[in-house]
DNA sequence: ATGCTTGGTTGGATCGTTCCAGGCATGACC
DNA sequence: GGTCATGCCTGGAACGATCCAACCAAGCAT
């Protein structure tokens, strides 16, 4: 078979290139790059000699189409949320991207039709495009998981499951916020605060009842009264600062422990219109780190996710699930941390 | 509510399937699919008919070997900057995907590795895993652009070619930055500030350069001197408030024009250490329109770039550099524009 | 010597799609 | 009536990888 060598775009080697350079045939090039353990060493090295002189790499779609494993994970991003600090998705996706490299995976990103949410998912699995998904949004009535389920398509979730347990069979990674509003509270308590407000999120959040129930149980295992110290609101600055107004006016509190980054921002806004100063008369906490946290003055006391621990058990968790035969683990729960700045 | 559709794992179904379904080769199928013009309509509504009900999608890892086209785009993102007002990317990537969602093309992520920069952008093209690429670090010594050409590899760059312009044969999209310093300029001087500083970033930056140009076109257009009003400093928070302590100490201004959100974060630490007012006292504007400048009390006034466009405009340069024959037009320069908040 | 394993290698078939050359009606034209 | 064009459709052959059954030496036991 005599292959036109002087091409233009010189097209790329392929296994039969290798073979014929190195004078085997194709399934022992295969084996090189595959089960480099199957071959006697002097071929393996003739072999691999000439993989590197020809540059060879294997075709991902040749690849895919035979072994029916495309190698890519998807993921869904939802829209940049403009007038708020939510933005966790540049520092997770990035970690993500990162260690499904090593894993030998790349991310492909999808986002959602606004009339179909499921549409983006149905696309890609019926093109066999991915291997599975990584999804993020498990909030209480996501039809995503279940979904996926039924379709019988392997994912792994960015959340506990909400919904009943027992029906999750999927592996998940989660972080355990309740901890987190936990350690920023008794944060505040070792300052000396005593009357700490909390500022979360609408009651039918099962994620914002949570992060309460750190702020609650910090409060009551130190003795400390919680009532009339709670708010909770939309997650928005205008409405984190209207429960600060509310909360300053009515419990006068000296601290305010945020469910987000956002609300925090909200009281900061208030303080700032009152002349206090955070950190010397009112103390504040938030919720992610973000970067606002990071960069506004003085600088936000907030709890950080391990979005970066996150991404590396959830490629593992995936190539459990991905691998022969496949496994699930037991959901992880991970610990987030405290960033303390100027504000408390 | 739940439907039990007890299947197997179920093979998704094939060209083939759909064929013997409708009665006719699998070639009329195809086309059906990708020429329907060339079928007669009742021919077409049958097999039109026949992909309905099974639900059939081409498998993409079969489509891409035969066409040698993945309908992928790579794109390499750094990682997220920390204690920083840098967070373009997420708006950027979100838009992105959106828009080559509808021009057929998904977006696949990866990362550098340290120590070759370039390994990332070898990798996917010598296993053409992508069609082409998107570069969005055009700054002077890059080298991706340059390698990307000689390896003959479609690309688009989100930044002019800052090298010999004639060099460049590759599609552009830019925002023309030098107008929103301006922008931002000519806003505080119909505000009546007359000594306006700048603070940008170190003389080695020709992005840098470039919007310090429009401050200082928006200064000598109004007659106002510009000596000791200009620093160039490291894109930190530190060093932006460094250069505000000198700037205020020196040359007294009432505003400053900053290159970055984050510089302008560091006048605000200044400002807030000082007990002056941003807005009242001093004027401050950003650039990007970060969420940082969003929620920061009192609001930064900031410049926004339309990253959304950019995004069309990239797709739109890329299906005429992947169309047949490709077609490479002129580079695209759009404009910025400026979100006034409380802080002019 | 014969048969049997074992490690290393081979050529053919296959994944699901699209390209290509051709087939077969139908109808127009001379 | 024969030729030719046209419109619609078909079957075989690729694309480049991996799976599979078979092959072939060499080594060992019978």
């Amino acid at each position: 078979m005599s292959r036109f060598v002087a091409r233009m775009p010189a097209a790329p080697p392929t296994l039969a290139d290798v073979a014929e350079l190195a004078g085997v045939s194709r399934q022992t090039v295969s084996n090189a790059v595959n089960n480099p353990d199957l071959l006697r060493e002097d071929t393996l090295a003739r072999v691999q000699a000439a993989i590197e002189q020809l540059g060879y790499q294997p075709n991902r779609a040749a690849r895919s189409l035979r072994t029916r494993a495309s190698h890519l994970i998807g993921l869904k991003i939802a829209p940049a949320q403009e007038n708020t600090a939510n933005a966790l998705m540049d520092r997770f996706i990035h970690a993500l991207v990162d260690t499904s490299r090593e894993a030998g995976y790349h991310i492909l990103l999808f986002t959602g039709e606004p009339e179909d949410p499921l549409a983006g998912y149905d696309d890609l699995l019926r093109s066999t495009a991915v291997d599975a998904f990584i999804i993020t949004d498990t909030y209480l009535g996501n039809p995503a998981a279940g979904w996926l389920r039924s379709r019988r398509a392997p994912f792994v979730a960015f959340g506990r499951p909400w919904e009943d347990e027992s029906v999750a069979t999927h592996p998940w990674v989660d972080i355990d916020s309740a901890a987190g509003a936990e350690l920023a509270t008794r944060h505040l308590i070792e300052r000396g605060h005593t009357r700490i407000a909390w500022i979360g999120w609408r009651k039918d959040s099962l994620l914002g009842e949570e992060r309460r129930s750190g702020w609650s149980r910090a409060m009551h295992d130190s003795g400390l009264a919680t009532t009339g110290l709670a708010s909770r609101v939309e997650d928005t600055i205008a409405s984190g600062r209207a429960a600060t107004v509310a909360l300053l006016d009515e419990a006068a509190p000296t601290a305010f422990v945020c469910a987000s980054d956002t609300l925090a921002m909200g009281v900061l806004h208030e303080l700032y219109e009152r002349g206090l100063r955070p950190g010397h008369d009112v103390a504040v906490t938030g919720f992610d780190d973000s970067q606002v946290a990071q960069t506004v003055p003085p600088g936000l006391t907030s709890v950080r996710q391990p979005l970066e621990e996150a991404a590396v058990e959830l490629v593992k968790a995936l190539e459990g699930l991905l691998g022969n035969p496949p496994y699930v683990g037991p959901g992880v729960m991970l610990q987030p941390t405290l960033v303390v700045r100027s504000t408390t």
